[in-house]
RNA sequence: CCAGCGGUGACCGAACGGUUAGGUGACAGUCUGUAAAACUGUUUUGAGCAGGUUCGACUCCUGCCCGCUGGA
């Protein structure tokens, strides 16, 4: 068994229950690729599921003030897969968090350099323009193969910098390649329209509300700050500096904006990290149509 | 009824007698250890209405309409 099934899609698109669907038929287990729901105690803002009888992998792992990366995401579950698939089982890949699912389709040689905090601390605060410099001086060739949505940002142009220093290896344009673990890939992606993603956002929203996000946030503060990397999430960030008290409508109002911006991006997101299938669900027959495509892949050469 | 202040593009909001405000939102993107992050591009010269002054008015003047505040 070598096979690995990857559920993605933007937000409020029943990713989950799909997944739970199929790893009921299939003998599977779920793998989460979200950036957020890794942080523990953090689960009705960033809407965590517990399906019934189904373990969800890689949920909980780490407190909201540690911090975590696309490199240590990989690790973890690059390894939850080949155990899962030891024991002869499914393994199910599940999210919204695009760059976390490209980590586990395809190897990324930078992932072996480290981050330098140190080198970091200075460079965060210095201005774009002398970063840009910075980065010239010391690898020309590439400075310039950047976009201009690369070169103005400061977080990225800091990991470049850092990159070029740690002296191991040099960042090309394009040397993204499938990793070796050879794996047999099938990667659904489910899509629906922006005015129905909204919509699904908004009655969300209000049900977390009523399901007590603010006193989830509140028992966070008491052993979080609102600077801990957890924290910087949507449905929490939208609160720093009020009281949790009194009306809240305007901190919800830019929640729920924050909220449509990010289905957006995800939306451009697995627009151009084509998936196997892209699968609309607003379509009345997408269950079959996905029944169809993941029985087919998973009786071809079993 | 009187007085004061104000009416600017989807929204907020400046300056200025002639030159792109800016921000938010929206739309489209970027993506190799912060990714629910960070960043980029685009968004018909718009000015409550009617006149006037001026070479030229969002900017000055007059009238009207609307809003807020204070007073009878």
């Amino acid at each position: 068994m070598n096979k690995l099934l990857i559920i993605s899609g933007p937000t409020a698109t029943g990713k989950t229950d799909l997944a739970v669907r199929i790893a009921k038929k299939y003998n599977g287990e779920i793998i989460s690729a979200d950036s957020r729901q890794i942080y523990r105690g953090m689960d009705i803002g960033t809407g965590k599921d517990h399906p019934k009888n189904i373990k969800i992998h890689l949920i909980d792992i780490i407190n909201p003030d540690e911090k975590f990366s696309v490199a240590q995401y990989q690790k973890l579950a690059l390894t939850k897969i080949t155990e899962i698939q030891n024991k002869n089982k499914l393994p199910i890949i599940v999210g919204g968090t695009g760059l976390y699912i490209d980590s586990v389709i395809n190897h990324k040689p930078t992932f072996d350099i480290k981050p330098n905090y140190f080198l970091r601390f200075f460079l965060d605060r210095l201005p774009i323009f002398i970063l840009q410099k910075i980065y010239f001086i010391l690898d020309k060739k590439n400075y310039l193969t950047l976009n201009n949505s690369d070169v103005n940002n400061s977080r990225r142009l800091i990991r470049r910098i850092e990159i070029k220093l740690s002296n191991k290896n040099s960042l090309l344009k394009g040397t993204s390649f499938p990793n070796d673990k050879g794996f047999c890939i099938l990667h659904i992606s489910l899509t629906d329209s922006i005015e129905n993603i909204i919509k699904k956002i908004d009655t969300r929203i209000q049900s977390r509300l009523k399901a007590g996000l603010i006193n989830e946030i509140k028992n966070l503060l008491k052993k979080y700050k609102w600077s801990d990397p957890g924290l910087n999430t949507l449905a929490y960030k939208e609160f720093v500096g009020t009281d949790l008290v009194s009306a809240l409508h305007k901190e919800i109002q830019v929640w729920q904006i924050h909220e449509h911006q990010y289905a957006r991006r995800q939306k451009t997101w697995f627009k151009k990290f084509t998936p196997d299938f892209f699968i609309d669900i607003s379509k009345p027959d997408y269950q079959d149509k996905i029944n169809n495509i993941v029985t087919k892949w998973y009786n071809k050469n079993i």
